[in-house]
DNA sequence: CGGGAAATTAGTGTATACAGTATTCTGAAC
DNA sequence: GTTCAGAATACTGTATACACTAATTTCCCG
């Protein structure tokens, strides 16, 4: 992590930065984290580091310790498949209502985010690929044109982002996904709401399998 | 408003308060929010203040207006579409999980829900008919064993709490909505999940195209 | 009387200083 | 050697002081 700068708030700063380090795996579960280290670390006060916290407790990314400083979430098994229920009923709605929408950008959103995703496998880097997959996954939520989604889901993708790095790491294939994310997109272009719907959610849940036995075979 | 004290961080406390003074429609949408008028009201320095602002615009309650203060966050016709979008994925989500559980206390923890409504509808008393209807839902919530749930719906659940108080002062019927809750609480006792998640659903339709037509008639 | 530059004001966000509390450490008594 | 009281420490959360920015007003000149 280096020292920031910008010119939106430091506590926004601060959070973008520490939601990177946490879900990128830079700062694994169970680190304890100190307001005054990280406020040193990158060059701010307190203040911001205080705020940037409390965001990210809220967030489930950080748990407080007693009042002995915070900790970075742990993540288990359960906490991923109640992240998944919650993601199905998101990528559910969003995918009908996307589909059912006519926003004049549909097709070609779609497209950008797809070959933004081949162009990530190609890549091989982690960091492009989480970010290929979230970026397809939030286009259709932009489509959906419910402003609320985006917001609602966020605290869910972050705990996304911080299990699909560990995943993709290990080095399972991924073209499974992208093929399913095809298939979505498809739907959602040709107007097929419930189609789309259901392929969105199989996709949630092929994921989520996917990910626990992935999960399994490492522990 | 007044003073407060308590033992838990003031910028909880602060937030708290000013969550029921926005949703209880004692800060009506559009009016202006000056940290320093807040800080001095509730006998507190800005700092908690400032980090309370910050939740409820995360929260969606309150809107910053450039570099000179907030604002209280309109509501409009588009915005209730999204919330009860947002909603029947949750409560369907909700009530099909909490008829699958096994919670030991479910049948008896529906049934208080239902009593404290029930009375709530004797007392005719807004504060308490809104606390019971979303003291209902919190409970399917809970009942449902996914712990992030609340957390994720909070938002949505706000805008509810605000659009149901101008609701119910209008004085339109509240029985339909309870003879719903007890039909869903019904399918969730028998542990039937489709039925309860259909049922659910159904439930946020109705409440939200009651509220549209009650909108439309007011303005 | 109108228009524009400068000064004032109103408000935020950040940094620093303060106060309080839980945990750890130290040391003496049993 | 173990245990308990008390002191020191290591944190947090709150209050105050500072810095900066955008809007508004004032006032001079055309």
């Amino acid at each position: 992590m280096e020292p920031l700068s910008g010119r939106k708030s430091l506590t926004d700063e601060v959070h973008d930065r520490l939601v990177d380090a946490l879900c990128s795996g830079a700062l694994p579960p169970g680190t304890p984290l100190r307001q005054e280290a990280l406020a040193e670390e990158l060059n701010v006060s307190r203040q911001p580091v205080l705020q940037a916290l409390g965001l990210l407790r809220r967030d489930g990314l950080v748990e407080p310790m007693g009042r002995r400083g915070y900790r970075v979430a742990p993540v288990d098994g359960q906490l991923v498949r109640h992240v998944y229920d919650l993601r199905e009923a998101f990528d559910g709605l969003a995918a009908r209502l996307a589909a059912q929408s006519n926003a004049s950008d549909r097709e070609s959103a779609l497209r950008a985010a797809i070959s933004q995703g081949n162009h990530a496998l190609g890549s091989s880097d982690t960091a492009n690929l989480v970010a290929a997959d979230v970026a397809f996954h939030q286009t259709i939520y932009r489509l959906s044109g419910n402003p609320l989604l985006p917001e609602a889901s966020s605290a869910v993708w972050l705990q996304i982002r911080r299990v699909m790095h560990a995943y993709i790491q290990t080095g399972y294939p991924l073209d499974p996904i992208w093929t399913e994310h095809m298939a979505i997109a498809d739907a959602i272009c040709i107007g097929d709401g419930p189609l789309a719907e259901k392929l969105a959610r199989d996709h949630c849940r092929n994921a989520r399998d996917r990910l626990i036995s992935c999960m399994q075979s490492a522990s």
